[in-house]
DNA sequence: ACAACGATCAACT
DNA sequence: GTTGATCGTTGTC
């Protein structure tokens, strides 16, 4: 369980940074399909990225969750972490993988879903997950609101991570969120 | 059938 | 700041 505070917006077939861009294909069938359920994708043939999608049947558009903080069951989720980098690379030394290992368990809690990867690695996601309804409360993998005594943050936008190829003017629409200088927001300080 | 390319991350210089 | 890992999806032929 854990708090985002981190997402992207990728808003229809127009926006030449979205899945969407080629329209509907095999891959993301569930950005057209309803509002609510989750979209998992692989990117780099390595790293799984969960999406919310967002309009109606037909429209395809979803929110990339780019940042969690980790607030119940850290320590499954650290230890998770720890297997696969040891299961990682064929080609590294017992050295190496100790070291990584180390790294992980000196790793902040805040920091364990700081990256979209990251955070489907940090709950277990890959593409089977994709369809699932985040709205219903009996899913295992759900969306809820704040609780009533949270404050409500205070949301920075800056442009999108890792989306050059998309040339202008996407690159610079202002559709990234992130909740201000906090500390489990990925990517540059200065994008905090 | 084939080649290129990512909505990334970690390691290294 | 640069680079390697790793593979499914997409566009092209």
């Amino acid at each position: 369980m854990g708090r985002i505070v981190e997402i992207e917006a990728y808003i229809g077939p127009e926006d030449r940074a979205s899945h969407a861009r080629f329209g509907e294909t095999p891959r993301n069938r569930a950005m057209y399909g309803p509002a609510g359920r989750a979209y998992v994708y692989l990117v780099y043939g390595m790293y799984d990225c969960l999406n919310v999608v967002t309009e109606t049947v037909g429209t395809p558009a979803a929110l990339l969750v780019r940042a969690v903080e980790p607030l119940e069951g850290v320590e499954p989720m650290r230890l998770d972490r720890i297997l696969r980098s040891t299961r990682r690379r064929r080609s590294v030394t017992g050295e190496q993988a100790a070291a990584a290992a180390d790294r992980i368990a000196r790793l902040p809690r805040e920091r364990l879903a700081s990256g979209p990867g990251l955070v489907a690695a940090a709950f277990g996601l890959d593409t089977g997950w994709t369809g699932i309804d985040l709205c219903d409360p009996a899913s295992p993998l759900r969306l809820e609101r704040q609780l009533d005594d949270e404050r409500r943050p205070e949301v920075r936008e800056t442009p999108r991570i890792g989306i050059d190829f998309a040339g202008s003017p996407w690159i610079e629409r202002p559709w990234r969120f992130v909740e201000r200088a906090h500390s489990s927001v990925s990517g540059p300080a200065a994008l905090r």
